[in-house]
DNA sequence: CCTATTCTGGACGAGACGGTCAAGAATCGG
DNA sequence: CCGATTCTTGACCGTCTCGTCCAGAATAGG
């Protein structure tokens, strides 16, 4: 009973996403965030807690979000592994090298800001992390039994590496490094990997 | 003539940076900064301008020395080129590792949290990278011409890839990586450098 | 239709923040 | 020693910001 809520949850951690995401989370504004999504302060507060609980919310489901995608693209048979994995590489350079606004990846620009001061967030980041460095071993692990990589490579030792080329590109484009640099970075970490 | 000044500027300056670099830009507070220096804050408008400024002047410095650093490691005669280089990427896992306060470098916080909304940071942090970049060049074509990495590698490419990674590590340290694991992407990089 | 309950919107308050200013202290040239 | 100049300090101001609160609107059950 009583009165039923008028705005779609969604909706409204997407827009208040936005917001810490262009500006970061000391320098969103609640105010701008009310605005953003449409709601009055009440609502806001009644529905999500404060800034920082709601900050937590949107990181959290944005992680969950990054993991389920990172695995939609990587996972599969052992035969396609290796395109999936060299697909995934060059998608993340191209996207941070079409990203104009310099926003970056949420993860990179939230686990900067807050992990050394915030243990949610840094628990959070290391999850995630830990998270995309199976899928990648995984993958990798798939390439292997394909013939597509070496089978004397360590699976978890180039997962390792290739998630810091990837947090790598991610960094350097936030930067604003050139799209071509961007791309030659994923290429040149892609040829490196042993293949037969 | 005039009373002269009775602060070192560069303490002032360092005290500053610590500030920033552990809270981060927006959530640095101008009377925490007067506090942490010792001065007044009307000294420190006057000295340096406001915070902006301040801060301004404190990345750029950061970014002058950390590419001084890296001359300082990556520079020297063809022999010893390869050994440098490692040396270096080595040093960086580790200094990374050991960071238990997770504050990261003040170059990757900066730019992550600033280079969107701030064409300052973001030129800066071109720069800085673009040079950093060109001395991992140099001394990789020194370790070709010295026979301790293959002939027919871009060097430019190479350095680009080492650039991402020791970029990328120090993401994933903000993270909270492992100590190890951050060591054995350093390793896993080196190793798989072409050698002749 | 009525009431209990929940949601909405925005005014409000307390405190924090960036930046200024004035009054006094220190220093230098003469 | 003196005046001109620069530096120092921290109180102060206007503004901004988070979070609360309340009066009213909407809803579900009876």
């Amino acid at each position: 009973m009583g009165r039923s809520r008028s705005f779609d949850e969604g909706q409204v951690l997407a827009a208040a996403k936005d917001q810490f995401w262009s500006t970061g989370y000391a320098a969103a504004r609640v105010d701008d965030i009310a605005a953003a999504t449409g709601l009055g302060k009440g609502s806001l507060y009644g529905a999500f807690g404060d800034k920082h609980q709601l900050f937590l919310r949107i990181f959290d489901d944005y992680c969950a979000g990054l993991i389920e995608a990172v695995r939609r693209e990587l996972d599969g048979p052992d035969a396609g592994a290796y395109d999936r994995l060299r697909a995934h590489v060059l998608k993340v350079a191209n996207a941070t090298a079409s990203d104009v606004c310099l926003r970056g990846c949420l993860l990179a620009k939230g686990t900067a800001e807050l992990s050394g001061q915030d243990e949610a967030v840094a628990a959070t980041a290391r999850r995630t992390f830990a998270a995309i460095e199976e899928l990648i071993s995984s993958c990798i692990a798939g390439a292997q039994r394909a013939g597509d990589i070496k089978q004397d490579a360590d699976p978890a030792r180039l997962a390792g590496l290739l998630l810091a080329v990837l947090r790598g590109i991610e960094a350097l484009g936030k930067g604003g490094s050139s799209p071509d640099s961007l791309r030659a970075i994923a290429e040149t970490a892609l040829a490196l990997l042993p293949r037969p």
